[in-house]
DNA sequence: CAAGTATATTCCGTTTTAGGCATATTCGAA
DNA sequence: TTCGAATATGCCTAAAACGGAATATACTTG
C-alpha cells in the first residue's frame, strides 16, 4: 500500500502511470513522449514494476509495460474506509467529548 | 494530487493519517499512541498540513488536528479514471491489433 | 511573575533518492 | 559474425528526507 504511494510520489513515475492509462507501451515510446532520458525511464520502470504498478512482455528488443491493476484497486479500496467521513456527520462525538472535556471547568460559552 | 502521495508515502504519515480517520485529536494523544517523539510528530503534521491532509485548531495550549477530506476525494476522482482498466474491456484495440498480429491464421471469434 | 505543559522549530548528521553519463546486454538483420 | 537498435545497469554526485536532541514559543495556573 504504502509501495504504491512511493512509486506514485515521483512526478515523472506518475507521468508514466498516466501514459500507461491509456495503454501499453514500449519503453522507447515513453522516453519520446515524455521527455526524458532512456535510463531513468528504465529505473523509473523498475521502481513501478517492483511496486507492482506495471508488468513487462518482451518483444524482440523490446520491452512493452501495462499497468497492472491490483494496486490501484488496492488503493481504492482503503480510500472507501475515508469515504464517510466526507460523506455525512463524522466525528461528532469525538468533538464534542473533547470539548467537555477541555472546558468543563470554564462556564460552557456557546460554539456555533 | 501528488504532494498528497508524497505525504502519505511515509509510514508515520500514513500511521498518522490513518489515525486522524477516527477522529480529530492532538499532537500528544498522537505522540503517545504511535510509538513517536513529539518533535517529529509535529514535522510529519507539518508536511501533511502543507498538503492540505489535515488541518488545526486551537485549543489553549494544545492543537487538533483533524483530516481534511479534499485531497482524499481528489485522489479517489483521480482513481475513477483508473476504473475502467480493471473493469472490463480495456485496452481492446492494442489487444485487439496484438491478437490478430499472432493468431491471424485462425478464424475470426466474434467478441461481444 | 514563576513554573509547567503542549507544541513547534532549528541545527546536525545520516540515509535515500534522482539525474547524468558511460557501459553492458540482448536480439534482429545484413 | 558484425552492426545497430532497444533497453538495462553501474557509478558518481547533488539534493532531499528523516530522526535525534536541544531549544524556542505560547498559553495556563498558582
Amino acid at each position: 500500500m504504502m509501495t504504491t504511494f512511493r512509486a506514485l510520489a515521483e512526478p515523472n513515475r506518475f507521468q508514466i502511470v498516466e501514459l500507461l492509462r491509456e495503454g501499453p507501451r514500449p519503453v522507447g515510446d515513453m522516453v519520446h513522449r515524455l521527455h526524458l532520458r532512456q535510463p531513468q525511464v528504465s529505473k523509473h520502470l523498475r521502481v513501478l514494476s517492483e511496486a507492482g504498478l506495471v508488468d513487462v512482455r518482451v518483444d524482440a528488443q523490446r520491452r512493452i509495460y501495462a499497468l497492472r491493476p491490483a494496486p490501484l484497486r488496492e488503493l481504492e479500496v482503503w480510500l472507501e474506509r475515508y469515504r464517510r467521513i466526507w460523506e455525512g456527520n463524522y466525528q461528532r462525538l469525538d468533538a464534542l467529548l473533547e470539548e467537555m472535556k477541555t472546558k468543563e471547568k470554564k462556564r460552557g460559552r456557546k460554539k456555533r
